[in-house]
DNA sequence: AAAAGCGCTATAGTTTGTCAAGTGCCAACC
DNA sequence: GGTTGGCACTTGACAAACTATAGCGCTTTT
């Protein structure tokens, strides 16, 4: 327990496996759709991410360099976890678009 | 969503709220609960939670000083959040004791 | 031929969190 | 009755975490 929050409020990993359960992405594409992620701190939680083996890294070509990432089952199951988050924040924080 | 998962990525954030879980508690006793905070984060992080209404925070006596802080309805709905973190961490990181 | 994009890495700079000490007062102890 | 220790914090110097920007070698696109 006191491992998993130490995980999950590492900043962006949550950013991360969310992006990455609308499907594998490559690099920097998984850096815009987290919302603009700096490349070093990404490289850091993917590396970490895929060591706890949350998610796996497909290297697809060297050159030009082409990579993907994808989560693995433990990360897939992540999503009950945001999806408890999504649910919260919705009934509890303040909304930026009330309605629509 | 995005919003929550930055609170709740604040570092001790989820740690404040798991402890305060068990019952209210003064603030030194909830440093030591979470584990060791500091107690400028530790005020820091429940000035923040006050102010979202996850927190409520009871002064008894001036002096000597008494204060408690407590879980709103906001903070104890949370508990959903905390159990599918920990139910997920019990299935997926290596456990220090896997049995007891 | 030039420009942009891929997956990163390096380095410097900013933000965030930490440690230790200290405040003013009271309760308990000797 | 004087000393010690505890309460809820605050302050200020420091360290750790994160960020922005530039750059690498190479391919694809224009």
């Amino acid at each position: 327990m006191h491992a998993a929050i130490q995980l999950l409020q590492e900043k962006w990993t949550l950013h991360i496996v969310r992006a990455l359960l609308d499907g594998p992405m490559g690099f920097n594409e998984l850096g815009r759709a987290v919302g603009g992620c700096n490349p070093a701190t990404l490289k850091l939680r993917l590396d970490h991410l895929e060591e706890l083996a949350l998610v796996t890294r497909t290297v697809h070509s060297y050159m030009p360099p082409r990579t993907s990432y994808a989560l693995a089952p433990a990360g897939v199951d992540l999503q009950r976890v945001i999806m408890a988050i999504d649910g919260w924040g919705r009934e509890h924080l303040p909304s930026a678009r009330p309605h629509g």
